[in-house]
DNA sequence: GACTATTTGACAAAATTAGTCTAATAATCT
DNA sequence: AGATTATTAGACTAATTTTGTCAAATAGTC
């Protein structure tokens, strides 16, 4: 994604600084010459390592998505049973979409969607978590939890869930559903978890 | 300030809408568009109230300084003996600084200062202010709680105070120590009051 | 309807920002 | 030390955005 990857340091400085910047203003009102400043350097700097305003969005985009990734990965790692993961899987879930509300209203689907990379980002996350959740249902088939799928009726499953957590990004969800999120993630998990059981 | 305050509903609307995007933004990355968007009003009704931008801002300023000097005097009112209404003005003031580091950096004193009539609005609040220590230094003296001092005294030592008050202002005075501010207000206090005990 | 007040849209001038490119500077190697 | 490569910055232009203007449209009042 950056044309030169050889300073670490001051490639990570400069994403950082944007994380901060395009979250604190939005990516239209933010300008390079702020994230250049930020860090104490020119705006040509900046140009040296990403070609453009908008690759270095789509950089902090990705950077992020690949955290959260890790986390959903560890989270269902660290959690028992099927439930369990499905549940670490769904929270983890609206913590990224938390961050991404933070950096500056780039959570709308059709915001989203402008970005060809982003697109592609997008559709990787997807199949990642599609990946994580058939995970979580074959092993509750396996331990006699869930009744019996075949692996087409898994990844159709899998596919839903993973578009109801899309439908999450719409607006029209209310930040006050996330205020109760103890409550809706049991509710959700249930709804979800209904078309499994034997 | 405005052009013409006929339409006194409009004019409180357009002065809201404006306090809220400035401070959100602060005045720079803020527009005239983003404030009548806001309000679903067109940019050219913004001009038929207020000449231009820094017009509205100076507005919105004075407006915010206003309502201080009327919480200032409220404050003091209620407030029993001068040890309690010195208190009572400095935490006004503190109050006053948080409101205005709210409206976008605008509390650096150099950029307070490119305003003429931002200036002149500074000069009132400051003749205020010594107008109220005045009023709480004769209460003491009267009182008896404080030594005796001459009018000129009473002016100079006054002026001292708002000074301490303007410093507080500058950049060098972290968010820290506004943390603490019970802490922080005792001990400014006992400064000034150090000089009029008996 | 006539008159006045308010609002808006189109637009030009001014300001700001993104991006380019060359020179300066720093780092590395021999 | 000089040569080479990598990184950074400043000057600058083109593109974009914003401020402010003004005439027309619209709303309100008599």
């Amino acid at each position: 994604m950056s044309l030169v990857p050889k300073d670490d340091k001051v490639l990570q400085e400069i994403l950082q600084a944007a994380r901060e910047i395009f979250s604190k203003f939005g990516l239209k009102k933010s300008t390079m010459e702020d994230v250049a400043r930020s860090i104490g350097k020119g705006k040509s700097t900046l140009y040296y390592y990403y070609s453009g305003k908008n690759e270095l969005f789509e950089a902090v985009i990705k950077d992020e998505l690949d955290k959260h990734i890790k986390n959903m990965q560890r989270a269902i790692s660290n959690a028992s049973g099927p439930l369990a993961k499905l549940k670490a899987l769904f929270l983890e879930r609206l913590e990224l979409k938390k961050q991404l509300l933070n950096l500056g209203q780039v959570v709308q689907q059709d915001f989203f969607d402008n970005f060809e990379t982003l697109l592609n980002i997008k559709k990787e996350l997807e199949i990642t978590q599609v990946g994580f959740v058939k995970e979580i249902v074959r092993e509750g088939i396996e331990g006699g939890e869930f009744r019996n799928l075949s692996e087409e009726d898994i990844t159709l499953f899998s596919y839903w869930v993973v578009a109801g957590f899309g439908g999450l990004d719409h607006p029209v969800y209310t930040s006050d559903c996330l205020k109760h999120s103890d409550v809706f993630t049991e509710k959700v998990t249930g709804f979800i978890l209904y078309g499994l059981k034997k």
